[in-house]
DNA sequence: ACTGCACCCTGTAGCCACTACAGGGTCAAG
DNA sequence: CTTGACCCTGTAGTGGCTACAGGGTGCAGT
């Protein structure tokens, strides 16, 4: 028993990705077109199977579907420098902090106007107020 | 001079909007459709401005247009308790808070990774080892 | 009166990364 | 030989815009 065939059904579950996005990521490019079986059924081996498991787990840590294919193809040139691929995650990492750091902020306002919130009526509601333009919250 | 009637581009001006994005809100309720001048333009008041600023300030703290929807709604109804904006804003908040700790972890383990690059060829890569499935790592 | 330019109009398509159908075909078990 | 789980293609929808294309309007300068 050497290699199994897949179906997109297995592959589906082997992965924890959804039928419908595998095929999405074939008409992308991002997967090869895998060989069929006579009934026109996708049919998937080893190689597919760890290709998808690197792109599910670069999508998980938040990589763009653009990243993930350079990191692809700078992955199969072994004896290159990883520099290109340490730029790559670097990059996401600022904008990971980048976006942290703004819902830090976003989270700081939304929070102390809820707290200044009496739970009177909407007409003192100082959400509302926070939100609505000067004089014009009567 | 009572309230200059102002045009899209005017109206774009004072709140920040782009003129396409003031459109869309019209398209999608969010903004009600306005008067027209003779030669067909648009033609806001203060009562737009007002409703534009509101949303556009709730935008920025992260709201989502239906609960723009319901806060514009609830706001109207001024002798109302406040309880269901409040509820709305802390739900809000309670979003933003579990957005920020999935990136955050989602950071330490990006940033672990990027740590752990030797710097040397794309074949002893940490961050490449990191997304390849076991044994698929040579 | 004419020209040029900035602005406005509608309608449609694109972005990201999927997700969700509709309307059919295939395959294995009972 | 039927049932039901699976598979196929193609298209449209999500959120919240953004970007055209292909036209019309308004006003300042000449």
């Amino acid at each position: 028993m050497r290699s199994a065939v897949l179906t997109i059904g297995n592959l589906s579950k082997a992965t924890g990705t959804k039928v419908e996005t595998i095929r999405y990521y074939e008409r992308i490019g991002l997967l090869a077109a895998p060989a069929r079986t006579a009934g026109n059924y996708r049919a998937y081996g080893k190689t597919e199977l760890g290709r998808l498991s690197f792109i599910r787990r670069a999508r998980e840590l938040g990589f763009g579907i653009d990243q993930i294919r350079a990191l692809l193809s700078l992955s199969e040139k072994k004896r290159r420098s990883c520099k290109a691929i340490d730029e790559i995650a670097r990059e996401h990492l600022e904008h990971v902090d980048r976006k942290i750091s703004d819902l830090v902020m976003l989270r700081e306002v939304l929070h102390t106007t809820i707290q200044e919130c009496s739970r009177g009526t909407v007409a003192t509601c100082r959400i509302i107020e926070a939100l609505s333009p000067v004089g014009q919250n009567r």
